[in-house]
RNA sequence: GCGGGUGUGGCGGAACGGCAGACGCGCCAGACUUAGGAUCUGGUGGGCUUCCCCCGUGGGGGUUCAAAUCCCCCCACCCGCACCA
């Protein structure tokens, strides 16, 4: 037979079974269905290492759970908005559509080559009319829902990038994509209201037993939620309060200054700060201090009285008014209350200033000593020196200085979070347009349904300016208002992508509707994701707005679940001498160059074997040669049986004790294959598993079927091995598999089923210990009752040797596999 | 600082509390060959007085007949969050 010649059998099948069509699926009741997803790439121009582990773990599952009969559902699509398009068009002058639609049919070719299961007439584009219509009929739905706003606030600018980022967007102060630090500017700028969902996207966590640990944390903490106290505290001399929010009630009598936030909103009446020109000078020094430095853990603790005082609602006490650099606006209410005893940071403020030290909660143990203290106590303890609360317990105590300011109008119990509404504008072209109009008569005016959709126009100027190329676009801008006919202006910003992602495993269920974005019989049927496969860097961003937005439909009634995706598999990275493979280190490996060279059952063999998915993968040619052998070794073991094997149709029997042994390997492996799929993705394993049954195979044909052959068992085995490697090489399977006689295709064969009368051993080896090490080792027949177990070791030689002159104390013995003898 | 994770041969990695190192890479030896960077077979954690034994899963303690695995303390690295009030 022919040498294993990867590059035809790759392209025969992959012709075959894009003309035949038969990854395509439909709804259908009668059988289970099991959507399986992966995260879909954007369009970058080539397929990365990243993204063939990612679909070649996908294209496992789905392949696998099609031949358990699941009906699967398995698309693939593009996340073509964004960025990079819209910098080629301005460093290239290329048009974003242009460079976008090349780049697809690029990765779509490469992905295509991989031999992956997608059903293509579900395929997904964002950027596309027919998609991008549907992202913004669901703008409009969250904004008659008043879920999509818009208000002018301090926002994130990327200088570089020249549009505003969500706060997701910005990491240690600096753009996630470019790296440029970021800048504050006031504008206005449209928000989903994210945060009203807050305490639903937390508590849906708890209903995720299919989600990585990892991720749910990171989004709680994300979310983070914090229930507390916000207390208005009087300033002396006016009628005006200050607020502080605070998660610690029973520390309020120890309050000895408190803190403004630099731009705090009270100190704009800079007419009432008796200090006003230090307080000016002040927030100018901060306000010069970049966005890096000012997020830094490390910078000093500063700050400069106002001169205002304010009164202690629990104990009567004038405190002064601070403003300093560790009270920052976008959390709780942009003051703090200064508890230098109970609060480090507060501590380091109040020894720097001489600000005095009034300590309130008393550990059990020695007091405390105001003067000394150098390390705050953030313990529980009993409340002193707190007035009518002195003598509680504080946990207590919280709770019932909560109760009083309360019932006093002079605060209010409050759940602050860290989470903040989403910014969804961007001052760019290459994304979907709001579908909002400014009327000067009727003003804010969302565009009618039957408009949509607000077509991106193709002409427009790119310059990196300030200002979206929308805004350069006269035809584009100037419309009618849909209520009154006047004249009017489109709004010029588009949405986040993001914003185009959290919808788009809907639209795979109904792709191509004209009518709406998704129908509901289609999503009933095929919803929520069964498994959802992609990298870890999209615990947040991604897949908590994917869960708002799912949120939002589910209460809109346009969809049954309020989850997206009931199980996620978070994959590592696939690294090259230890690091991220990347341009600036030069060490990227070209997925289209390995598949060249040795084909894409092998590069997809390779990726699956090194690691198990969650971890990090390093690369290794000599790793890929050896799949590459692993797989020649698999076609010449079928290849040379296959001639005697194809014709054989009796059915399998065990004439000798090597039969009965290659039987059970072969069932064993079955079993061990289809649980570290199924159960544990171990997909390393289950191709180990697959290597020693062939190693089996090779020394069986080498021992025995010279001998004594036995067509009926080794077409039976080698036909399991070809269908428990199909999901893995889908090509090389199918090919040998037509050898063997077959007419019909691997991929819509049934998977095998370990037979429990196969699986049972005859014999096996017992291990004896003494004193718990390994002495002796001994065959005894499967089942051998523990009585007799013992007997047996006793027995042995090598087991009386070391038994010599010794007393037995106890035996404890595991029938079939061990028997340790504890001796003195 | 808080939260999460990882740590096992020369390397990637296996081990329901029960034989540490499956499988693969690399290396060594042999076979077949004109040849081998093909293929097949065998070996391969370290030590040693070499077929006997000792040591060995980041380090130290503990539980247990038995620990890579469970508990406590510590170290290193990675990821996320971070003046969060």
């Amino acid at each position: 037979m022919e040498r294993y010649h990867f590059k035809q059998i790759e392209a025969k099948w992959q012709q075959k079974w894009q003309e035949q069509g038969f990854y395509q699926v439909g709804a259908d009741p009668s059988r289970p269905k099991y959507y399986l997803l992966e995260m879909f790439p954007y369009p970058s121009g080539d397929l990365h290492m990243g993204h063939v582990r990612n679909y070649s773990i996908g294209d496992v599952l789905a392949r696998f759970k099609r031949m358990r009969g699941f009906n699967v559902l398995h698309p693939m699509g593009w996340d073509a908005f964004g960025l990079p398009a819209e910098n080629a068009a301005i460093n290239r002058g290329v048009h974003p559509a242009d460079w976008t639609a090349r780049n697809i049919s690029n990765m779509r070719r490469q992905l295509q080559q991989l031999g992956l299961s997608y059903d293509w007439r579900r395929e997904v584009t964002t950027c596309l009319p027919d998609y991008y219509r549907w992202t913004q009929w669901l703008f409009l739905q969250l904004y008659h829902h008043g879920l999509a706003y818009k208000k002018k606030a301090p926002v994130n600018w990327c200088p570089s990038c020249a549009t505003v980022l969500a706060n997701e967007q910005v990491v240690d102060g600096a753009c996630e994509r470019c790296d440029t630090p970021v800048t504050k500017r006031e504008l206005e700028q449209w928000f989903f209201r994210i945060t009203d969902y807050a305490d639903r996207l937390l508590a849906g966590l708890d209903r995720l037993p299919g989600w990585p640990d990892k991720v749910k944390v990171m989004q709680e903490n994300w979310i983070g939620k914090s229930p507390g106290l916000e207390i208005d505290f009087v300033l002396e001399g006016t009628d005006r309060t200050i607020t502080v929010f605070t998660t610690r009630p029973d520390t309020v009598a120890g309050v000895t200054y408190l803190v403004l936030a630099p731009e705090h909103e009270l100190l704009a009446f800079l007419g009432e700060v008796p200090n006003r020109s230090q307080v000016e000078a002040f927030q100018e020094r901060v306000a010069r201090l970049s966005s890096v430095d000012r997020a830094s853990a490390e910078l000093e603790k500063e700050g400069v009285p106002t001169g205002l005082y304010a009164v202690n609602p629990v104990t009567g006490e004038k405190v002064p008014v601070w403003v300093a650099n560790y009270v920052v606006t976008e959390y709780g209410t942009g003051a703090v209350m200064g508890v230098p005893a109970h609060d480090q940071r507060d501590l380091e403020f109040a020894r720097k200033y001489g600000l005095p030290v009034k300590v309130v909660i008393q550990p059990p143990a020695t007091p405390l000593e105001p003067e000394a203290m150098t390390q705050a106590y953030t313990e529980p303890g009993l409340m002193v020196n707190s007035g009518p609360f002195a003598g509680l317990e504080s946990e207590k105590g919280k709770e019932a200085v909560a109760d009083f300011i309360a019932a006093r109008g002079q605060g209010r119990r409050r759940v602050n979070y860290r989470l903040r509404d989403w910014l969804i504008s961007r001052q760019r072209y290459w994304g979907a347009p709001i579908p909002i109009i400014y009327c000067p008569d009727c003003g804010e005016v969302p565009v009618p349904e039957a408009d949509l959709p607000v077509f991106l126009p193709r002409e427009v100027v790119f310059k990196p300016t300030g200002d979206s190329p929308l805004a350069t676009c006269a035809a584009f801008m100037h419309t009618t208002c849909p209520q009154c006919g006047r004249p009017a202006r489109r709004e010029t910003d588009t949405m986040d992508t993001f914003v185009c992602s959290s919808w788009y495993f809907l639209r795979y269920t109904s792709p191509g509707d004209g009518r709406e974005p998704f129908t509901r019989q289609e999503t009933d049927y095929w919803m929520p994701v069964d498994q959802y496969i992609g990298g870890v860097e999209h615990a947040i961003l991604h897949l908590m707005y994917a869960r708002f937005f799912m949120k939002v439909m589910h209460d809109l009634g346009l969809v049954l679940d309020d989850e997206p995706f009931t199980n996620l598999l978070t994959q590592g990275m696939v690294l090259k001498d230890g690091g991220k493979m990347s341009k600036s280190k030069g060490n990227i490996v070209s997925p289209e160059e390995i598949i060249a060279a040795y084909g894409a059952d092998t590069a997809r063999l390779f990726i699956l074997f090194a690691a198990p998915p969650e971890r990090d993968l390093e690369w290794s040619e000599a790793g890929v040669e050896g799949c590459y052998r692993f797989l020649n070794r698999v076609w010449r073991l079928v290849s040379s049986w296959q001639g005697e094997l194809a014709e054989v149709s009796a059915a399998e029997t065990v004439k000798t004790k090597a039969d009965r042994e290659l039987r059970r390997q072969v069932h064993a492996t079955v079993k061990k294959v289809t649980e570290d799929i199924e159960l544990r993705f171990n997909f390393n394993t289950a191709v180990s598993a697959i290597m020693e049954l062939v190693n089996a195979l090779y020394q069986y044909r080498e021992e025995v079927w010279s001998r004594e052959p036995n067509p009926a068992l080794v077409k039976a085995a080698v036909e399991k091995l070809l269908l428990l490697l199909a999901p893995f090489t889908p090509h090389i399977t199918e090919e040998l598999w037509e050898a063997m006689g077959h007419r019909e295709s691997i991929h819509l064969a049934t998977w095998p089923v370990a037979d429990q009368e196969a699986l049972a051993a005859e014999e096996v080896t017992v291990v004896v210990q003494i004193n718990g090490k390994v002495r002796d080792r001994l065959t005894v027949p499967v089942g051998l009752r523990e009585q007799a177990l013992e007997e047996e070791v006793l027995r042995r030689e090598r087991v009386a040797a070391y038994l010599a002159g010794k007393e037995i104390v106890k035996m404890v013995s595991v029938p079939d596999r061990l028997v340790n003898i504890v001796c003195r």
